[in-house]
DNA sequence: GTGAAAGCGCTAACAC
DNA sequence: GTGTTAGCGCTTTCAC
């Protein structure tokens, strides 16, 4: 840009300074909020930079700082409603605080996630909150090495890259067969989400499987699908399921979702819930307590998740220092489809 | 702090080049895959970069270039899943561009709408996506006289800031009215969202009483509700609506989620539908087909919205001219509620 | 194909 | 309280 620069720019904090015959300094102090600038001047600065129309560039403003407002926050999707209720969580969060977050969707691929996490480190973020605990090696590497703070979310786990905010989704999986065998069933079904993808899930099943045997009892008929989670999942996968076995008495699911999709299946065909056969499920969405029959299911907290979350990032970049695994309470919500 | 002893600072292009014995620019030219550069020099550089783990400031990048990567996308919830849909149409659309979509949430609030506008403008982003078209009057008016492509997506008017991907909600109303009336129904009820927030939902109720008056006929039972538009809404709101008429043999909802919940409400109730009464409602989502009797519906294409809106955003970043408003079409999906 | 110089619009640090 | 001086890390322009 070897332009000469006679006339000011518009749109800058020097064309503001101009106009209200001050430094460019104060109208950067004034624009920042800080206190030390007289009443008088401030309320000049910005009467003048209203009349402007002047936007602060905060683009400007972070490279000459180096520090960014922007909070990076990875998921693997959108169509899950669980990711966005997290998210609504940091949004409300950080609303007011003048972060925002920038949001990446993965799609539960971890080539992309790693894609991801260098893009957004790009700009520089004052933090990150990344979803589920199992990335790319070299996500590993490079958040390690990175010089912010970092929340793992979702999942627990006992040796996260900075922080932690995560549900013991293992023990989610045992509270739930604790409560089955506890109802006296005795011939257990699983349908749900592919394990690969979905590896809350698959830590769910597993504490589910381990109770179990513990108490000399297996699953006769697993089925993973996969598919996108969603009522639809349940919803066209139930009559294989039940095919596989001819005497379940019932069948826990990998989610809500999946299993209110298995419930109007049930519905449809007349099934018995949970006379014929019970169901059983991991969310605590809001269908699941909606159905005729609700849904017995595990609720985890994913809004306040996501709450803690930003609150950790927030605390950590005003200096303040954080727990670094913060484990978040789940609970058993006993409807009548047990 | 292993920090090398010359005055070039780490992680920057000038600490590369050093590094890869080149200029500065060359490794600027190589970062932005310009072609400009011999084989031979981007290699050296290319792999003198990732020794380093070097990555890019976009931030410095933006500022020295005016060029930004960011796409603002300001919508009103991440609760009512029509949203999350619409971004995830966008963010599968800029995925592998480059560009990135930075969200903001404004809760249905005008002011905050106002506030999340200028928020974003100052990190002058390449373009802007939002959600509606009724704005805060100052948001009319600094959109106006911005230099960025803007898309307001849902709702379709003739009138928009810049380009518009929407839906005729009116329309919509009237198609499903028109429909109710050829299947017979003589006595309407409603049940929705609060008209202030939802204005889509209001203008298809407009063209929804519209048709009906153009036929001799009205609605006998108006019932909105100030909570979150959801599931939960229309379970718990549909017995107020039926006491309102002792004989209502059709309702119309707000949307899917407000009808699924009154479905559900009416099975557990023993109401049979469409004997009874009648369900019809508007978005398509996987519920309204998933129930054990689908509800008749007007589907609107959420995620196709949003992949149109990037692509009209990304043809005019590149200086490709696009049309200014797109006319996004609804379909009646026939369930067996009706 | 490559490099040197001059900013992009702002803020840190210090002076007054 | 307010202004001055140097950058922040990159890209533009233009020279070679």
């Amino acid at each position: 840009m070897a332009r000469p620069n006679r006339a000011t720019k518009p749109n800058t904090i020097d064309a503001v300074a101009e106009a209200a015959g001050v430094s460019t300094m104060t109208v950067s102090r004034v624009m920042r909020g800080k206190d030390n600038v007289s009443d008088r001047t401030r309320d000049r600065v910005l009467e003048t930079a209203r009349k402007l129309g002047y936007i602060h560039n905060r683009l400007a403003s972070s490279l000459a700082s180096s520090r960014s407002e922007q909070i990076a926050v990875i998921i693997p999707s959108l169509r899950n409603s669980v990711f966005p209720e997290v998210l609504a969580g940091i949004t409300d969060t950080l609303d007011g605080t003048g972060f925002q977050a920038v949001i990446g969707v993965t799609d539960y691929d971890l080539e992309r996630e790693r894609d991801l996490v260098v893009s957004m480190m790009s700009w520089r973020p004052a933090g990150m909150i990344i979803t589920n605990s199992t990335h790319h090696e070299e996500v590993d590497r490079i958040l390690t090495a990175a010089n912010f703070p970092i929340v793992e979310v979702m999942e627990l786990t006992g040796s996260p890259i900075d922080m932690c905010v995560g549900l013991d989704h293992f023990a989610a999986g045992r509270t739930m067969a604790q409560h089955l065998i506890g109802r006296g069933y005795r011939r257990f079904g699983y349908l749900g989400t592919d394990h690969e993808t979905d590896r809350a899930a698959a830590t769910r099943f597993a504490g589910f499987e381990k109770s179990l045997s513990e108490n000399d009892r297996s699953i006769e008929a697993v089925l993973t699908v996969k598919e996108p989670s969603g009522i639809g999942l349940g919803r066209n996968n139930m009559r294989s399921l039940l095919a596989m076995s001819s005497d379940l008495d019932v069948v826990y699911f990998s989610n809500d979702a999946v299993a209110a999709g298995a419930m109007m299946y049930c519905m449809a065909e007349g099934i018995a819930v949970p006379g014929d056969i019970a169901l059983a499920s991991f969310s605590g969405l809001e269908i699941a307590g909606a159905m005729p029959t609700p849904i017995t299911t595990v609720s985890s907290p994913r809004y306040n998740m996501g709450t803690t979350s930003a609150d950790l990032i927030l605390a950590r970049v005003e200096g303040r220092a954080t727990k670094t695994i913060t484990e978040a309470k789940f609970e058993l919500s006993i409807g009548a489809s047990t």
